[in-house]
DNA sequence: ACCAGACTCGCCGTTTTCGGACATCAATGC
DNA sequence: GCATTGATGTCCGAAAACGGCGAGTCTGGT
């Protein structure tokens, strides 16, 4: 049957909404948006608690201050061989950059992959930290976004470094 | 991904070959024929160690001597709702009598699940200790065991008294 | 010419669906 | 006798559908 190993999971107040986080013994598991595509409610089985978020909790805080550029967590995400490639592929582009769906596919040696990979980035189960926000279209559309596109867009200008208060008012395309 | 407790397995000589044992904190998971069916590899990760099997072991012994007709074990089977219902009625059937196919379909209630019940009497992952060995066919037939048919007749010959002699001499039919 | 949309088609991993096959058995029609 | 049929839950394989794509074509408006 399924694991007797704890789960643990606690919420997050952010500028984009409440970050539902979830979490076992290894690592950071899942980040969900509150009303977000793939909202689930908590597994029965799971506890709540605020101590294995300590250092979650404080590096989200200070990326979203737009005081840290890169995450430094043990993280344990759950997928296949091949949502694992794509997504450990996202850590590594750079804090403020953006490449296509296409890129991606390249950079994981399966260039014509193109649309399996959009499809793994849409089930990235760690957004933010896994920074599928920096994929957009080809055409530099942002094309989706688990929690809405509106908080991809502010993420992108956050790292951008452009002011927040115009979180509907970007220049960034939406197409 | 999979649990973190350990699982531990052992063998075990029988009269009917030997037994691979494998077990949880819980109780006693599975019991494989040597050559049988379902036969397949234990898991790298588990771990060999007699201690967990003490008393399988005696319990095991004790049957196979004809001095023992009921077990009293911590089992811990894995399996599908309605597979649980068929394994645990079969705890029920008495020792040396046989029932069919069908009218264990009655006993949980669902008398039209017939062939189900034949399937989940198939993968049942404790053969012995839960007597599937027990159930036959409408028409007196054996039909079908994990272990063999002549492991079948002899575990029923064993339960009747019969000697022991004659494994492969039985007057039970086969079909 | 040029451009923005709308449309088509090929690409690929995952998910869903579907159809059989089973350790059956009783009833039916021939 | 004997083949057929219907009822049940699960597993397994095959097949189809489905995406956070992208390159190419076509169309219509300037």
């Amino acid at each position: 049957m399924s694991s007797n190993e704890p789960i643990w999971y606690d919420e997050l107040p952010s500028p984009v909404g409440i970050l539902r986080l979830v979490a076992d013994d290894s690592g950071l598991r899942e980040i969900w948006f509150e009303n977000g595509r793939h909202q689930k409610a908590p597994h029965s089985q799971w506890r709540r608690a605020a101590a294995p978020f300590v250092l979650v909790r404080r590096q989200l805080e200070e990326y979203f201050a737009g005081e840290r550029q890169q995450f430094e967590l043990p993280l344990h995400p759950h997928g296949t061989a091949f949502q694992l490639k794509v997504w450990w592929e996202l850590a590594r582009i750079p804090y403020g950059a953006t490449i296509s769906y296409g890129q991606l596919a390249q950079r994981i040696d399966q260039p014509l992959a193109v649309r399996a990979v959009g499809a793994a980035n849409g089930r990235n189960p760690l957004p933010i930290v896994l920074p599928c926000h920096r994929v957009i279209g080809s055409d530099g559309s942002l094309t989706g976004f688990g929690g809405g596109l509106p908080t991809k867009r502010y993420l992108l200008a956050l790292e951008n470094g452009v002011a927040h208060g115009d979180l509907f008012g970007s220049a960034l395309r939406t197409r």
